[in-house]
DNA sequence: TTTATTTACGAAACCGTTTTCGCGATTCTT
DNA sequence: AAGAATCGCGAAAACGGTTTCGTAAATAAA
């Protein structure tokens, strides 16, 4: 059926524009038994309000956007769910903008968003943000912006993170406790605070179990996978070789294990691995895979909700606080013996 | 900075908001003198066009909505990166909008969409939908949608599917070639076409193979991830056990997996195991996953080309057209013996 | 030189809502 | 019963762009 708008609506109602306007809004000036005639005809003649009409008039959107890196990641697509949920039950859409790990497109994005397309943004940085010039530019905006995961320390604003450097240290004090003492970090980003603290929290447990750091053995991966596969390869095939591996982000996982698998290392007898992920089939690898499993839903939605919190209270705001949500070791087959 | 409108830009200009925007349009009417000051001007005062005021006035969103049953999900998610990247080069944005499997989600979602929110709709249907009652209003009022993957049948657009009755047969053809004659098939709906098709050609390859159809090794599992885990478990304890299971959906494959390790069933020994799956972890599961692997990146994008085609072209219109783009079996060792 | 055309720009309408303000009619005070 | 307050509604402005149309000046054609 042809949706028509207010005005037509208006036309058939032999009311006017304002009265039925007021009436879809269930405004307090209009008596009950027009409200009722104007709902029923909306339906009726399938009125649907134009979205962008709505947000030029009201100077809001009623969309928030979602800046991350990828989707294609079990982190990132149960954050987009704890998000959802709460963006669902507020009335507001979620636009999720991806960009690819590039600064470039990141800033694009943020760019964008001046133009009042959104009214809040959740972001997690991509692994090349160094600078967050583009980030205070919004901010300054007027537009409240959240970090989650991914933050840049020198931005004023709330940040949802899990606790990265205990994490870390969890982590590598658990491989040190099955004997191993050549542990490997494989790291994402030499910039990026999630990497850095995760990086602190190993050589923290190396340091705190006397264990030298092998900078050798501290590996900067790319958004390749089959450079990842190669750099990992390399590593593995050092006359110093690690008897473990802890992998700082999900997507390094497949990498790590095809990399033994071709050198014919046995996880966990040879080589153990650790992997930052929340990857859902961590339980069925081969052999089951040790992880540190973020509350990804949970981040999504302290995000999403502490941003709700500042669009519904106009004198509410968001100040430089660490929310941390921690983390959980789930140990399986890839560290035992 | 603060970001200005044109009107503002107009002023500091000293020229009129109609040369503002034709400038920033390239229109011909201006002189390239006046376009190049006008284009230096926004820049530096950090001019960023509201997109609901344009998107209102010339009746086009730039948006294309995206609607889809899960994000968490490898097949969507390469199907999202598809998508994107076709949308990112003409300059749109992607609406992702999850239904959760619901069809009344589904309807809600469609029905904004008559507000105008979006210029063309790819969709996927939910597991519950069975009329398509709402897709043809969405067509009727003018809106272009194709679908990609799940399909409705009684729907006069175009559909972007893999093949999927070829699949279905494929993969049993493979089950049975390694001795397999009591294969079970997982659906997740009986009233989605993907699930159909490949039950169907599960179905012919059983009997081209001349193998009775044991009704009690056909499940229909439900969206509950625990539930199916149960239901899978109770299919394998059957006095007639499947030796084989052909799972039609990617999340199906960790319930398959615990439920076989659960009752002590060596895959591939005891039971062989095939999913319809886009997993990057499918080769490094326990044992390495025979899959169905549907091109979900190409099918977003060409679903993504072949709507932006009818957008560009107002004399082009989507016919009903089926565009198959065919997945491979991978064979890994959960089939071997 | 006169007229026609082109060039470069501005005024104003328009897109579909929401909201402010005004006003007649009804109800409430006293 | 007269004035005050309330109720229910409509006219019009506003949101920030784009587009149509008009027009003065510059250039080309006659």
């Amino acid at each position: 059926m042809k949706n028509i708008n207010i005005k037509e609506l208006a036309l058939k109602l032999k009311l006017s524009v304002s009265t039925v306007s007021k009436s879809l809004n269930d405004s307090y000036e209009i008596s009950e038994e027009t409200k009722r005639r104007v709902l029923e005809t909306a339906e009726l003649l399938n009125y649907v309000p134009n979205p962008y009409a709505s947000s030029l008039r009201g100077r809001k959107s009623k969309n928030i956007g979602v800046v991350i890196p990828e989707v294609a990641d079990s982190f990132f697509s149960l954050a987009i769910n704890g998000i959802e949920s709460v963006a669902k039950q507020k009335g507001y859409h979620v636009l999720i903008c991806l960009t690819h790990e590039s600064f470039e497109n990141e800033q694009t994005i943020l760019k964008e968003f001046q133009g009042g397309r959104v009214d809040g943004v959740l972001l997690s940085v991509s692994r090349e943000t160094t600078q967050c010039s583009h980030i205070n530019d919004l901010i300054e905006n007027g537009l409240p912006l959240i970090f989650f995961d991914r933050a840049c320390d020198d931005v004023e604003t709330a940040k949802i993170t899990t606790d990265d450097f205990e994490s870390g240290y969890k982590a590598t004090a658990h491989l040190i406790a099955q004997k191993c003492n050549e542990i490997a970090f494989l790291s994402i980003s030499d910039s990026l605070s999630i990497s850095n603290k995760r990086l602190e929290g190993y050589l923290q447990a190396l340091g705190d179990n006397k264990i030298k750091v092998n900078s050798k053995h501290i590996i900067l991966c790319t958004n390749e996978a089959e450079q990842n596969y190669l750099l990992i390869k390399k590593l593995l095939q050092q006359k110093n070789r690690p008897d473990a591996i802890l992998a700082s982000v999900e997507k390094l996982t497949t990498p790590v294990y095809m990399a033994c698998e071709a050198l014919a290392l046995n996880v966990p007898k040879d080589i153990k691995v650790v992997c930052f992920s929340n990857l859902e089939t961590a339980a069925i690898l081969n052999p089951s895979l040790t992880t540190i499993t973020q509350p990804a839903f949970e981040m999504g939605k302290a995000a999403a909700s502490l941003l709700f919190k500042a669009l519904e209270n106009s004198n509410f705001s968001i100040v430089k606080e660490d929310v941390i949500i921690p983390s959980i070791l789930v140990v399986r087959r890839s560290t035992g013996h």
